[in-house]
DNA sequence: TATTGTTATACTCTATAACTATA
DNA sequence: TATAGTTATAGAGTATAACAATA
């Protein structure tokens, strides 16, 4: 007999919601040695990448709402692998580090999610990764479109 | 200035996250219409695909937990979407079919998915298309591998 | 007035234990 | 004893409103 879910297999979502679930459950399963789960994980690389950003840009480079962001900081802070400094210029804000300690963790932590994610494309070319990574930017480009960061251009009701 | 999360774009993982995103927000507003959320579309159509399908059977198709399928089953029988029909061979169980209704809204809510579905891949060829659901398939299968459904192979503690 | 970070809160999704009725 | 469906519940993940401090 033929696979009960067949019609739902010709769209992309429905594959991809499957593929992302297996991806989720296997990179979590290898940052757990680290403490990390994958939005810390996410948070601590980009910390790593952009010594002195604020929380506001994190979330938005990360599209994770101010609020939910801040539990999330607190985590990583509490584990010492992130400092938040007061803004010199702006006194409101706070500039994010990724301390020492962390940036060896986010360094070994790099390496076991690159070996997950080899795991998880095995079998398949590097020519054919990226064609999976460029599609899927594409389709993130062509979702619905974010609010944008300048002046709006639409007024709401 | 590079996107601050330009380590994190070189994983299948983080991209395939952000495009699941925008294919989610975009299918549900595509099936509100219909009263519909992604995971009652994909229950509607397996039951329409496989009449007299148990819940049993359609909670490991979706990989669905027993428990979570019940009330997404309820949804669809207030909706008068689907029934639940005793099993002849075995009262415990319930037979899942389609109502003509059901049928009818199915079918209408597949044309309007396979619209977002190409809405999503825009700018992509049909092989591309194709590619990545291959892709995305290939790395579902790499993930870790699910309980059997055979006798169990594995002692646990 | 607007913005940064925060608190409180609510809603969805998901996972597990335990129950019932059947087998 | 095991299975099908159910109930209750708890934990994530995510979204919004409102606040204090600052601009």
């Amino acid at each position: 007999m033929a696979a009960p879910d067949r019609t739902l297999r010709g769209f992309a979502g429905y594959t991809m919601k499957r593929a992302f679930n297996a991806i989720q459950a296997d990179v979590n399963a290898a940052l757990a040695p680290f403490g990390l789960r994958m939005v810390t994980f996410s948070a601590l690389v980009v910390i790593a990448d952009n010594p002195g950003l604020r929380q506001s840009e994190l979330a938005e480079a990360l599209m994770i709402e101010r609020p939910n962001l801040v539990l999330i900081l607190d985590e990583l802070e509490r584990a010492e692998l992130i400092s938040r400094d007061r803004a010199a210029g702006d006194r409101r804000a706070y500039e994010l580090r990724a301390t020492l300690k962390g940036g060896r963790l986010c360094d070994r932590a790099r390496r076991a999610v690159t070996a997950h994610d080899a795991r998880m494309t095995e079998g398949m070319s590097e020519t054919d990764r990226q064609a999976l990574i460029a599609a899927l930017r594409r389709i993130e480009a062509n979702g619905p479109e974010r609010q944008a960061h300048g002046p709006d251009r639409l007024s709401a009701s």
